[in-house]
DNA sequence: GCGTTCGTTGACTTCGAAATCAGCGAACGG
DNA sequence: CCGTTCGCTGATTTCGAAGTCAACGAACGC
């Protein structure tokens, strides 16, 4: 048994190679035309193999689906958890995140695309297991967000289970920006973005002050920052 | 001509009206099984018409997707609108903004629900004209902000356009949280939420400090918050 | 009332993509 | 060098949903 197994482990190094093509021309495939527009002839054709071989390594084209966004998804979120166990601080912990979102973004526009648009969203995605793996996003961010709360890090009348959904939504509303091409793709711009996402997101929710309840009327004239240092925002108009 | 126009009329309005009950059962439909994973057969059994009479009144499927997309999103700018035009102060703003779009989800989850999940993403959405609509109201929202900047009323280094985009995805993502039920659908709930949203947004955008430039560093422990009035942000917990 | 229009019907046709499968041939064992 | 396995092929089958259309009948004008 055991001197047989020297090639047939290569045998299967090979066929995982090959899994790992269908998949990645998957990735690029649903990026043109989303899962539901392209038939499997397209990511059969892409990953240059023959149509009934995608259904030698997937069962049917939701498991292709399903596989797709599963790689991209434990991709990312390992490197979140790997930035997450390097800092301790409440604000290195989130800049470490988006700058680890956005990194993804530029490492592998297609795959973040496919991630965003395909299944981070869409019924048919649903269907998959995205329901549960975006849940657990959330809680896991709640946790992080309840943890910053206890230690005083962030404003404790906060919602920590919205607050990590509203800081995935702004990473990737601000991702989404360069999906769709409202933005432009290149470096020094995403880094600008990535900046402002992370110092937006903790501004808004460093020590917001109290109860603040259902303030929807006056703005306190007498708010910190303008007392503050405030000498120079007469020339703020820079834009048209 | 003009004698036999007041039946004619009548007739018209019928038809209006039929068009109307295939526009909500779509609606319906869509938000139950998605666009691409329903059949126009579940449209017309959800209006109680004919499968036939779905085609009577509009070209194809993608036509009906349009219709319900175009009628949502109109409804929907022409109240951030109104609430905009009500408003001129920048806080005000935004609060409204924000409130009209919790609003419409309170009274038309379901309608919401679509706008979000199927048109306001996906591919599919965008050979509609949601691209357009999107980058529309970016635009426009990014418009406000760079006038909001203009007034001094926001922090004059953030990019107009990038804010808005997280602006939209903040409220965004705050209502995703009840359409996928990670939020327990109730007022008050929702109204915490949509406090929280508009709080935290605009916290995170009013008058940050200075340049900031690239600063993924060091945080300044002399922020303007911290020196000023902190003296009652330790009794601000109030739930829980 | 009587003919005509036209909204309405739903069985039928069409079409295209998913999934199948019988067989080929390269790689391997002996 | 021959036999066998099994990864691989792609034409073929299957299936289901989009879109058509001929006919019906209710509402209307005359």
């Amino acid at each position: 048994m055991a001197t047989k197994r020297a090639p047939k482990l290569a045998r299967a190094e090979r066929e995982a190679e090959r899994r790992k093509t269908i998949l990645r021309a998957a990735v690029e495939v649903f990026s043109r035309k989303g899962f539901q527009g392209c038939r499997i002839a397209d990511v059969a054709r892409e990953a240059g193999v023959a149509y009934g071989l995608v259904y030698h390594y997937f069962k049917d084209k939701d498991e292709l689906l399903g596989s797709v966004f599963e790689s991209g998804w434990q991709g990312f979120l390992a490197r979140v958890q790997a930035a997450l166990s390097e800092q301790t601080d409440f604000e290195s912990r989130i800049r470490s995140v988006v700058h680890v979102a956005f990194e993804a973004y530029r490492r592998d526009p297609r795959g973040v695309k496919v991630l965003i648009l395909e299944v981070g969203r869409s019924p048919s995605g649903g269907a998959v297991n995205r329901g549960s793996a975006f849940t657990d996003v959330i809680e896991l961010a709640a946790g992080i967000f309840a943890e910053a709360q206890a230690r005083g890090e962030m404003a404790s009348h906060l919602d920590p289970k919205l607050t990590a959904a509203l800081f995935f939504g702004s990473i990737e509303m601000g991702l989404t920006t360069f999906v769709v091409g409202l933005m432009e793709r290149r470096d020094d711009v995403l880094e600008r973005a990535r900046d402002q996402v992370a110092e937006t997101f903790l501004r808004g929710v460093t020590h917001a002050r109290a109860p603040a309840a259902s303030a929807a009327e006056a703005l306190p004239s007498e708010a910190p920052w303008n007392s503050a240092k405030s000498g120079t925002r007469s020339r703020a108009a820079r834009r048209d």
